[in-house]
DNA sequence: GAGTGGTCTAGACCACGTA
DNA sequence: ACGTGGTCTAGACCACTCA
């Protein structure tokens, strides 16, 4: 039984997605109208359009009615905190970076595996905590494969002032799609417990991210150590 | 200013869905096509077919091609274990129940104020707890308004073969539509120790759980403690 | 074979943002 | 005033399901 071939919208969608991965448009930056993309495609609007929404629903671009369809980036306000579903439980105050350390490194096996490296492959280590009020909810660390991130430094973060996804995206080029977190309830170590400012073996919620750029690849391993005293994990379910 | 009225698209889907709250068509049933519902609404099937295709993203209808549209419902194997976040690290092996108690009481404040309701309104507490490979892995009590579940009892629940939703919807019509859970980390009581084999104190994830029908109205709270040793809950993020 | 949803087109008109 | 995306329509044809 022949397959059938994906359907137009959808081949469509898939040239604009390798568009964005060759860098053919730049997070902030304008796609062409969609009669022009109807054109160079050689399909109807109506086409392009479907393609459009999927990738809108997909978060790869914004539309705006009257200016364009532009490609997603982390740089923009309402992207600041995409990812990060932890929420103080008065829904107020926002947060404080503290860069603890930046460093390269080689990829221990679990690393390697996560980001498709081989074992033993530099990567670059990142380590934070994020206060709310002044205290310490978020312990992060983060590992990236440094072909992607070559030069990355301490300095170079300090010098940032907008969220590490924004950084990645203008200094390497490196725009994070989607990412798959898997949450469990573990006891506090020693050197989380003082940096989290909580007892020893107190209860911490962790966070482990894979997040994907453009066609699915892999390009960062983070894992979050929260403390859900007066901060909890949003999830909406449907 | 004048406010633009919401589009007809918009309008036909609120329509539907104020007629799925009314029980017009009932979990499982077919929605009328396309063409009889356009020629209903005085829309062409264009317009239809929209307000079909957001209340499908919703997961309040399912498409079947050269079927129909159907109402979703949890009675299907795909939609059982829709809710539930919590897998196997390992990917494998499901889940077995067992009943600890279901009591009528009178609603506490806090449920009270999540469910919507007076305080000390009759509610029915239900308690269980999940098993995999034998070993229990999550503790479950949730409440619900007596009101919308007048006559549960425990063999109800013992007597039914599937999933919980997939009981009130079919006994109580109460279709559950979506959720919204608050994730922390807490330590574990003496009696839910007791209950999920763990030492004192151990840490557990606390998952929080709102539940809503159609029309965004709250049906059930339930707070799930899961024991994340070989399973963790998991999220994508987009 | 009849009926359903899925794809694709062409075109009209509207609402919005920008200059 | 112009160009953009948003809505709505009408109709052709395809793919799938089921009797």
């Amino acid at each position: 039984m022949p397959k059938t071939p994906a359907p137009l919208y959808e081949q469509i969608r898939q040239l604009i997605v390798a568009a964005l991965a060759a860098g053919e448009w730049r997070p902030g930056d304008a796609l062409p109208s969609e009669p022009a993309l109807a054109e160079r495609f050689g399909a109807s609007t109506g086409t392009v359009r479907r393609a459009l929404d999927e990738l809108a629903a997909e978060n790869l671009v914004e539309r705006r009615q009257g200016s364009g369809t532009f490609v997603s980036t982390h740089a923009e306000p309402r992207q600041q905190f995409r990812f990060l579903r932890l929420v103080a439980d008065d829904e107020a105050g926002s947060f404080t970076r503290e860069l603890l350390g930046c460093r390269r490194l080689r990829a221990t096996a679990e690393i390697a595996r996560a980001l498709g490296l081989r074992t033993s492959e530099p990567v670059i280590e990142v380590r934070r905590l994020l206060h709310r009020r002044g205290r310490p909810v978020v312990l992060d660390e983060l590992w990236l494969p440094e072909r992607h991130f070559e030069g990355l430094t301490a300095e170079i973060i300090e010098g940032h002032p907008g969220a590490l996804y924004a950084l990645f995206e203008a200094r390497f080029g490196v725009h994070m799609v989607r990412a798959q977190e898997k949450l469990r309830a573990v006891a506090a170590t020693p050197e989380a417990a003082g940096l989290l400012r909580v007892p020893e073996g107190a209860p911490l919620l962790s966070v482990e991210r894979l997040a994907f750029t453009y066609g699915d690849r892999p390009v960062e391993l983070r894992r979050g150590l929260y403390h859900t005293g007066a901060d909890h994990y949003r999830n909406d379910l449907n």
